[in-house]
DNA sequence: GTCTATATCACGATAGAC
DNA sequence: GTCTATCGTGATATAGAC
């Protein structure tokens, strides 16, 4: 049995279905037990081969994390690209699907995306640092989005842009710590209630100058 | 020179300087590397000894671990316990200063609190396990906060407490991604735009019901 | 493409001198 | 309380048979 001409190396090279597999296995793995925390003997026992076999698919175990991260990132970039809903739609509707997007490709395209979130902090330097340019092109997404909504005049004048970016990232990609694809919430009411809370907040008036203001709290309620 | 009694063991014990030193040490290479990607070695490098003398304060790696994040648990309950405002105060200022608090068991008391944050869900299980009680301890203290203001009427009608709460761990958690707190950015003004933002939203107009319902999107707006 | 076997090395942990 | 020395293990990675 000879093997034909699989190998049409484009840049990004194609997955073999082989390599896929394994970064299945993989990237299940390093969400339970981090990066450092799982070996290539566990990963290889997963997929159902040796160790040494895997070398014929990954030149090491950094490649692998490598190629999980960047898959991470893909993942999120397809899917916000994908957002079925045009940009002519009302801003919250417009955010709402896009943070139904990301949510999405953090729990229904595998666990790529939810690695990457959970595990960048502490990859090897020499990982992270060649993610970081593909991790700004998304983040750059979202900031064009929000920029466009902020130009429509829907966003409150004293709202800081990147502040507010940062926080809806970290508000979605908690996620991940507690909410269950197969709990009793559904994510498109996930997508609802954490896109609410981001354009509304959660108190019943509407937005007041003053309301949260530092100064407003008089001194002499503090106690202690 | 004879070692008098500093063994007032009670429970939990108090850590000897040494011992602090040595989690302080700890606690800063794996918030960087990990649990598993840092080694014993590297521990006691840091700290100015060799890694067999570490036994003689721990009796292993996952003790060191243990005790890491129930400090930063510890930070964290005594922060919010600390808050200097009295419940009687308007429900958004409460709120803000809890948040000033969490912050700064984020920020201000060490990397303990961090590196439970972002390591906890890759822990071993043993070590995990042990911790969940005194997690969800704290988190029952937020849960009751959000229900004393949320009994005051201060809270749109449909908002589910668990999920702002869960959401709001998230925003405030997730900033230990980005903030540098020697940056232009104060803590005190992180601590106004995430309360700000959990509280009103980032949206000029007020809370609406059908403002952000997925009802609200015509099907026609779709594209593709 | 997977196997076995192994080289090389770093890891956590222990023992005993000082 | 820290040291040196070392044990036993499991890690990544390689080589070559099939």
């Amino acid at each position: 049995m000879t093997t034909h001409v699989e190998a049409r190396q484009s840049v990004p090279a194609l997955e073999s279905v082989a390599r896929s597999r394994i970064l299945d296995s993989a990237a299940e793995l390093i969400l339970d037990q981090g990066f450092a925390g799982t070996s290539m003997r566990e990963v290889a026992a997963s997929v159902g081969i040796k160790a040494g076999s895997l070398y014929h698919h990954f030149a090491s175990k950094e490649e692998i994390f490598s190629a999980i991260l960047e898959r991470g990132i893909e993942v999120m970039v397809d899917s916000f690209a994908a957002v079925p809903v045009a940009v002519t739609e009302p801003p919250e509707a417009l955010l709402r699907a896009h943070v139904r997007a990301h949510l999405g490709s953090l729990f229904e395209f595998g666990p790529y995306t939810a690695v990457h979130v959970t595990t960048f902090r502490s990859a090897p330097s020499s990982v992270r640092e060649a993610i970081v340019p593909r991790r700004d092109a998304y983040e750059a997404m979202w900031s064009t989005l929000l920029h466009r909504i902020a130009s429509g005049g829907a966003f409150r004048d004293d709202q800081d842009l990147g502040i507010a970016r940062l926080v809806l990232f970290g508000a979605m990609n908690s996620t991940i710590e507690w909410f269950d694809l197969d709990g009793s919430l559904a994510i498109d009411d996930l997508a609802d209630a954490v896109a609410t809370q981001f354009w509304q907040g959660v108190s019943r008036e509407g937005p007041s100058k003053e309301g949260l203001s530092r100064e407003g709290l008089s001194r002499e309620a503090a106690i202690q």
